[in-house]
DNA sequence: TCTGGGGTCCTAGGACCC
DNA sequence: TCTGGGGTCCTAGGACCC
């Protein structure tokens, strides 16, 4: 069996930490981050019986010589990438999770940094000396056990688990531990008697996939038996990017949603641009006063980064939903822009005379929009251009010569 | 516990293509 | 009285993660 390089390293209650590391009269207390909702407690908080996404006046009743701070997001960010950049230093391969988490494949380095224990007691001085921030550490053969190790080390430690310890480390832990285990699947499973992962282990995929379907069991039997083969690997591009907007309950006023979504496509599209990136996918998520849910999406024929663009087709949505909000009162609206492509497709607006759109186009306005992008842009950077249909969103693709 | 804001992945059916 | 089937794209919903 091979031995254990793989990291997964993960801050501890990483904003409230960043609250103590930066206001010293914070240290040793109860924090609570977020006013609203909880976004992060403090372990001293946490002993009080204090969780993220707990109502705040609640928090506040459990705890009420918590010192409530509101999030300072960009000062989150800030901290996450010197933690990050630590990260990149110590492993060849760094695979991030989140704002707060990554994993590093950490194996054959014995000569330059030590044995994979070794380096992540080293990693763990390291973000504590140059970020000011407890780190806990877990080390194993796969990366859904070195994951479990760092919740065990929490908080402020560093667990190993040795490949002969595997079993006696994971069949006891509940089903909870398991990667994609939550709520509905949890109950699903406690109605088959199984609870542990250690039961999970012991039960046939057959058994398990008429539950939880085919994937799920395969997935569930490979981790509970100690198989994980996916590799520490940098992440792809993300795949979407949003963003939501929760409010009382009951809002049906048109103009009200729609100056807000108006403001969520606008920070959004800025976010897009700010990547470099393009869309071809809108869609919006609804909640409303019931808790129900419904999406609504319609994916474009050309890739933009406009807001004026975005906003429309969002429009589009909330007009095909406008019946239902009526009828049942919203809380939450939220944008999402999907199908991301890098941004180097230009997107042109071309008015025709009523002639053209309606008895076939002849191409000269279309040479016309080509000639003109030229003399803005060069005169290789065209690849391809289309024609677009307003109307009915249909491209026409066509070739500039 | 009456529930934030950011995401990922999976499923399933229909349209459309060859 | 039945049937092609494989692949891709799109939409909607849902579970789950931090």
């Amino acid at each position: 069996m091979t031995a254990p390089s793989i990291l997964h390293a993960d801050l501890d209650a990483f904003y409230a930490s960043v609250e103590q590391r930066d206001d010293p009269s914070l240290r040793g207390r109860p924090v609570i981050v977020g006013t609203g909702v909880v976004l992060a407690a403090s372990y001293e908080a946490k002993a009080r019986g204090i969780y993220t996404t707990m109502n705040g006046r609640e928090a506040r009743r459990a705890c009420p010589e918590a010192a409530v701070v509101p999030p300072r997001m960009e000062t989150y960010s800030k901290a996450s990438k010197a933690v990050y950049e630590i990260f990149n230093d110590t492993a060849p391969v760094v695979e991030g999770i989140s704002i707060d988490e990554a994993f590093l494949e950490v194996g054959g380095m014995e000569h330059i940094s030590g044995t994979p224990p070794e380096i992540a007691a080293a990693l763990r001085k390291r973000v504590l000396a140059e970020a000011g921030l407890p780190i806990s550490v877990g080390v194993a053969r796969t990366k859904f056990l070195a994951k479990v190790a760092s919740g065990a080390a929490k908080p402020d430690g560093l667990l190993v688990v040795e490949p002969d310890r595997e079993q006696a480390f994971l069949h006891p832990l509940p089903i909870q531990a398991l990667w994609g285990v939550g709520k509905v699947t949890t109950s699903k499973l406690n109605g088959l008697g199984i609870r542990t992962v250690g039961d999970v282990a012991r039960t046939s995929r057959v058994r398990l996939a008429a539950v939880i379907g085919e994937s799920a069991a395969a997935h569930l039997a490979d981790l509970a038996n100690g198989r994980d083969p996916r590799p520490v690997q940098p992440r792809e591009r993300r795949k979407s990017i949003g963003a939501q907007s929760a409010f009382p309950r009951g809002s049906r006023d048109r103009n009200q949603v729609d100056s807000l979504a108006a403001a969520l496509v606008d920070r959004t599209a800025r976010r897009l641009r700010a990547a470099g990136r393009a869309c071809r996918t809108v869609s919006i998520g609804l909640r409303f006063d019931d808790f129900s849910r419904a999406s609504r999406a319609r994916t474009l024929p050309f890739p933009t980064d406009q807001t004026e663009t975005v906003l429309a087709a969002v429009r589009e949505l909330f007009d095909a939903s406008g019946e239902e909000i009526a009828q049942k009162g919203l809380t939450l609206i939220g944008i999402s822009l999907g199908n991301l492509e890098k941004a180097d497709t230009v997107q042109m607006e071309l008015p025709l005379s009523e002639r053209e759109s309606k008895g076939g186009i002849d191409n000269s306005a279309l040479d016309q929009a080509v000639d003109d992008v030229r003399s803005r842009f060069g005169e290789d950077v065209i690849k391809r251009a289309s024609m677009i249909d307003a109307d009915q969103g249909t491209a026409v693709p066509t070739l500039p010569d």
